[in-house]
DNA sequence: GATAGTGGATAGTGTTGGTATCCATAGTGG
DNA sequence: CCACTATGGATACCAACACTATCCACTATC
């Protein structure tokens, strides 16, 4: 197919497109002459990958390329190829330096719960900075809230790992997990505020104030 | 205190105060004169809630001026307020146009989970938004990772309430309400990364492995 | 052979989240 | 009292980001 309808059918405009081919998110397709090329089906998916990551997931340009410069590259064994991907996800800004006492709540906390861990894994120094950002904000978590929470996301783990375990074990497995770990943080977020209204609702209403809140 | 202390101590440089005050993110100080005002302790703790909610919490500037909008302003019951405040807050950028199907699997699911819903509520809206992008992206959900996901984000929720109304009885409730739920997010995907290492590494390796790469 | 479409390059745009500069005025050490 | 720094406030500027527009030589197609 040539770019009118790779743009067609992903509902990307054209110019974003070719922008996407400047920036390497989207290989360029196979060159049948000076100015002409084809694209397929991965290209195709490709682009609804790059979609899905900005878009839902958030992600800059920047990141897709670097975590899709990751996916492609051929060498070492899947698990250890996702596990660099993940570190490559951001999770929080990096305009709050935590303190060396974050630091240390957060390795006290991993160790606390027996999780594996890596020492230098971002996602501890994610920890040190969501904890540094509570503390700033005069609202710091308490040690019980962390471990209610750690109960959830252990389940959560659980369930991303089977998923995730669960690809057909195509070339693209690693595509999916990255998406269904990127749109799965804002899934989650989305449940945990819906399941929040619920929760609030069962709290705080009773049974004919949630009937007429339902009917507006 | 004058600017400078406003600035010393909470680590934002001046002309970002200058911008926030413009911005009406930040209330001006008492005026004491044609050009010098004083800044009190209620200036720093919303300067830091400002600051925690752009940097942790990855909301928008313009958000943040309606959500503290919403939260200073008198009349209607911290309850409603605090749903009305819920619902500003942003989940999934409205780059994708969710299909109607879409948006049915979103009332369905919270229906069949028996969960109180409002009709008009942008997290439904949003939950439609994911589920079409995992679509687009060609990796969808399937009702039972959402069952699965859904079970713990209704034992999150409960936490999440229960932090909230633990909250003293103090005119910031509110404003703890706003931080627990915005950092919560982002303290929630941490900690999930932070399981999915532990779950990984738990699957696929032996001890061996995990005494060789937690050592480096 | 006219017309529309293509790949590729280069330049421009709108938004966001700040910085920098300037000014008249206020506080402060000597 | 006087030099000097700091302040509040306004305005202008800036860098990053994610596109979008224009242009060109060329190709495909009707």
């Amino acid at each position: 197919m040539r770019i009118a309808e790779l743009s067609e059918r992903s509902g990307v405009p054209i110019p974003t497109i070719k922008y996407y081919l400047r920036e390497g998110l989207l290989p360029r397709g196979e060159a049948t002459g000076r100015n002409q090329a084809r694209y397929g089906n991965e290209h195709l998916s490709r682009l609804r990958l790059v979609r899905a990551l900005t878009t839902v997931g958030g992600l800059s340009v920047a990141t897709v390329r670097e975590v899709l410069a990751e996916v492609g590259e051929p060498g070492v064994g899947l698990h250890s190829k996702l596990g660099l991907v993940m570190r490559r996800l951001p999770l929080v800004g990096d305009d709050i330096e935590p303190r060396e006492e974050d630091r240390e709540r957060a390795r006290a906390f991993v160790t606390r719960r027996d999780w594996f861990f890596y020492p230098d894994h971002p996602a501890l120094e994610a920890l040190a900075v969501v904890l540094a950002g509570h503390r700033e904000a005069g609202h710091p978590v308490t040690e019980a809230d962390l471990d209610r929470y750690a109960e959830s996301a252990e389940q959560i783990a659980r369930v991303d790992l089977d998923r995730i375990s669960g690809l057909p074990e195509a070339e693209d497995v690693l595509e999916g997990a990255v998406i269904k770990t990127v749109l799965g943080d804002t899934l989650l977020a989305v449940l945990r505020r819906l399941a929040q209204v619920d929760e609030s609702a069962e709290r705080n209403l009773d049974e004919a104030g949630r009937r007429a809140a339902r009917e507006g």
